[in-house]
DNA sequence: CGGCTTTGACCAGCGC
DNA sequence: GCGCTGGTCAAAGCCG
């Protein structure tokens, strides 16, 4: 996108509104414009501009998760939990509601139209064919749906973090700017389309930075490989480090901070506004731990187990 | 043998 | 229109 030599447009903060804050996040939380501070206060932020160059990751990587505009927010914030939804028509609601400027949330095409289908894989394109159409797998001219994002930082030595589900690793790339490859996973329940990105920040390499997209329409898996709880929280048998995970929620469109020390449940600095989204959607604020990492960190409006 | 990872190639989107 | 980059596919190989 960018030249190496050329500073990010995204990270300069004397720019305009291109800038936002979450990873992932939201135009709600803009830099270097007056909606920036006038947002985070009223949510009840109180960033100091370090701190928020701090938390800042490289927009440019993030650039297509779903911008969510303040005007919207209210509409937005209680994106309740779909509990009755099938998988896929889930996962196709909540892509139709994004990307199409137009919000309308009312797509027709909900049970049909999601590129993220497992059909994309099993039946048409290239699955079973021989190589005779060029094209490898997504139909021509039909746009790429995209799914709700939202990303978080993870102080830990294990690029792949345990998170109760099951994923199968489908592709690596290298990043434009960092030195580190970034990684593609798809979960591996077949009617799931959940998909996550796990790659090391360019600044801090002990930082992971995982990004997950859609959401899950199934239980967690418990905890397959060794049966224990996330890889970082018993990382070399003890509980170290005292993990920091930084999330991200486009679509919740608030951050939590999230200190990992034996219980997950410390949030800090929750925007009274999501807060409230949060008790709508979650009767307690206590997950089940047979949720895993996961559980704790997913927005109630992604999960749909 | 099934599931998973690796890896090169392909394709779409975006900025210039 | 072109080039770059991110995202995905799928064949091949590895491993339990």
């Amino acid at each position: 996108m960018d030249d190496n030599d050329n500073p990010d447009p995204g990270n300069d903060f004397s720019g305009d509104s291109s800038w936002t804050l979450g990873a992932e996040s939201d135009s709600v939380y803009f830099f270097g414009s007056d909606k920036e501070s006038s947002i985070l206060s009223e949510f009840g932020w109180n960033l100091q501009p370090e701190e928020a160059h701090h938390r800042s990751l490289e927009p440019e990587r993030f650039g297509d998760v779903e911008r969510i505009e303040s005007s919207d927010l209210a509409g937005r914030l209680p994106l309740a939990e779909s509990s009755g939804l099938e998988c896929s028509a889930a996962a196709a609601q909540i892509g139709s509601a994004e990307k199409a400027g137009d919000a309308s949330t009312s797509n027709p095409s909900v049970s049909s139209s999601s590129s993220e289908d497992p059909p994309e894989k099993s039946t048409g394109s290239g699955g079973g064919k021989p190589p005779e159409i060029p094209s490898k797998g997504r139909k021509k001219g039909q746009k790429r749906i995209r799914q709700p994002r939202f990303a978080f930082m993870t102080k830990s030595e294990v690029d792949h973090l345990e998170d109760g589900y099951r994923w199968r690793k489908y592709g690596q790339k290298a990043v434009k700017n960092s030195p580190f490859p970034r990684s593609y996973y798809r979960c591996t329940n077949s009617k799931c389309t959940v998909k996550k990105r796990v790659e090391r920040s360019s600044e801090d390499p002990s930082i992971v930075i995982t990004t997950y997209e859609g959401q899950h329409c199934h239980h967690t898996v418990g905890f397959p490989r060794g049966g224990v709880i996330s890889q970082e929280v018993t990382f070399d048998g003890r509980m170290t480090p005292p993990l920091t995970s930084h999330f991200y929620y486009p679509d919740m469109s608030f951050h939590r901070e999230v200190s990992h020390s034996g219980s997950m449940a410390q949030s800090h600095q929750v925007p009274a506004q999501a807060r409230e989204a949060r008790a709508l959607a979650e009767p307690s604020p206590q997950l089940p731990t047979d949720e895993g990492l996961l559980g704790d960190m997913v927005p109630p409006g992604m999960r749909n187990g």
